[in-house]
DNA sequence: CGAACCATTGATTCGCGTCAAACCCGGTGG
DNA sequence: CCACCGGGTTTGACGCGAATCAATGGTTCG
């Protein structure tokens, strides 16, 4: 039986291309039971070597590092469908720390799993290196934001990419999502203080782009959002291909 | 006849794995001649789909993104030894333009011939995605630079980070290398105005840190520049392991 | 009921951008 | 041979975006 938990990577996958039937069983075969992380918990450490890599089904978890002051820089961020430390199959060391942000869920592939696939399954592995690809991609998209633009801009970017993402996921019908992050952590991602996130978001807000209560964000204005954000989607690679 | 342009590019994969002769040979047939560029010149553009992947086999290139005001920010700088566009091989669309920072040559491979190696050479295949991976880890210490980092801080760095590489390559003998970026250049990379990094410059090299001449740095003192900058080379994985 | 965490607000400071001009240099053409 | 030009570097003056510091409320939870 297929793994229901893996729904969003195959959604992921298959907005990119053609997935078999028999590649999703592989998947599915090599997955462990879900486990569960509370917020705050670390689910791999800078310096790890891990044996298995770590697909979240539920939940968001980012990456981060911290420096010595206590300061941290997110890296990236990632919900049902992302794998978190893909990377470490080839990297072998962790090079960064990977925390769950909300309460979350993931199952587990040991490496030599992974491995035997890279062996066997050539189109499947080229759908694993892919979706290290469009980490990359959304990492670029992150430096001209840090390096070029204002912070309402990069913040109105980060809410259409994550919009984005979590549609891709299936995760948010109705123009809504739920997104369990503090403004500190925010600020963490996009490299500004949580006193400047919080009245940066207010300023959006009272623009009627969208709506901030709790966790859910609510899409008031999608296109002046995208505008807003000057957000092109090319760099999500969302389209069918043969890869 | 084992291609001598590749060299670096088998260094710097000989300093993470064991290359043996046959992938060797296996590259090297499937590399084009030569090709130059110009300073300036794009080697491929935001859009395009590229049908080779282009290695870099002697001067600079570099990732960027240009925005509608002209402003530009740059993701990536390579040198020889780099793949530049291999993502493309996976995600088909450019989201992004390479250009050359100096005059610079290339090699190309074909598509083509890349896929065959995935479905073919397992072995090789992980190390041109270990590649890639290499490219993201630097991208994430781009984005905690400018996301957490002083100017000074973030200039150190990246000139660290620069002469590691470059020695991979073997680019870099004497603790002096050439590094053909203009201040403007500079100043892309990092997400800062070209003046400011004049005078941050300034600053480091009368620290006694280095020294910049024409195109000419020269390490002046590597621990303290290293502590200067915080610099950590854990996330450039230096190490040789079974990938 | 307090502890801890998060959002919010005001006051102040500072790193860096912007603007503008001068300078330096190698290349070009009259 | 020299005037000129363009690209890069350097310098100064000024302003702004965002950090920092500090305090106040609101909520959740043990």
């Amino acid at each position: 039986m297929i793994n229901a938990l893996l729904e969003p990577l195959f959604r992921k996958l298959e907005i990119r291309d053609i997935l078999s039937s028999e590649e999703r069983q592989i998947l599915s075969d090599a997955a462990s039971s879900p486990v569960s992380f509370r917020a705050g918990a670390d689910l791999v450490a800078e310096g790890d070597r891990p044996e298995r890599s770590t697909l979240v089904v539920a939940g968001f978890t980012t990456r981060y590092r911290q420096l010595a002051d206590g300061r941290r820089q997110i890296t990236g961020i990632h919900m049902a469908g992302d794998f978190v430390d893909l990377p470490s199959l080839l990297l072998k060391v962790m090079d960064h720390s990977v925390g769950a942000l909300s309460d979350c869920s993931v199952v587990t592939f040991p490496h030599a799993a992974l491995r035997e696939v890279t062996e066997r399954q050539p189109h499947l592995a080229r759908l694993l290196w892919l979706t290290t690809l469009l980490d990359a991609g959304i990492l670029r998209e992150w430096v001209l934001g840090m390096g070029r633009l204002t912070a309402p801009q990069q913040l109105a970017h980060f809410i259409c990419e994550t919009y984005v993402r979590l549609q891709v996921a299936g995760l948010a019908p109705d123009r809504t999502f739920s997104l369990p992050l503090t403004q500190t952590a925010l600020g963490d991602a996009l490299g500004l203080s949580s006193v400047h996130i919080n009245r940066t978001l207010q300023d959006l807000r009272s623009e009627g782009l969208f709506t901030w209560e709790g966790n859910r964000i609510r899409i008031i204005d999608w296109e002046r959002l995208q505008r807003r954000a000057n957000f092109d989607p090319l760099y999500l690679h969302l389209h069918a291909e043969p890869r």
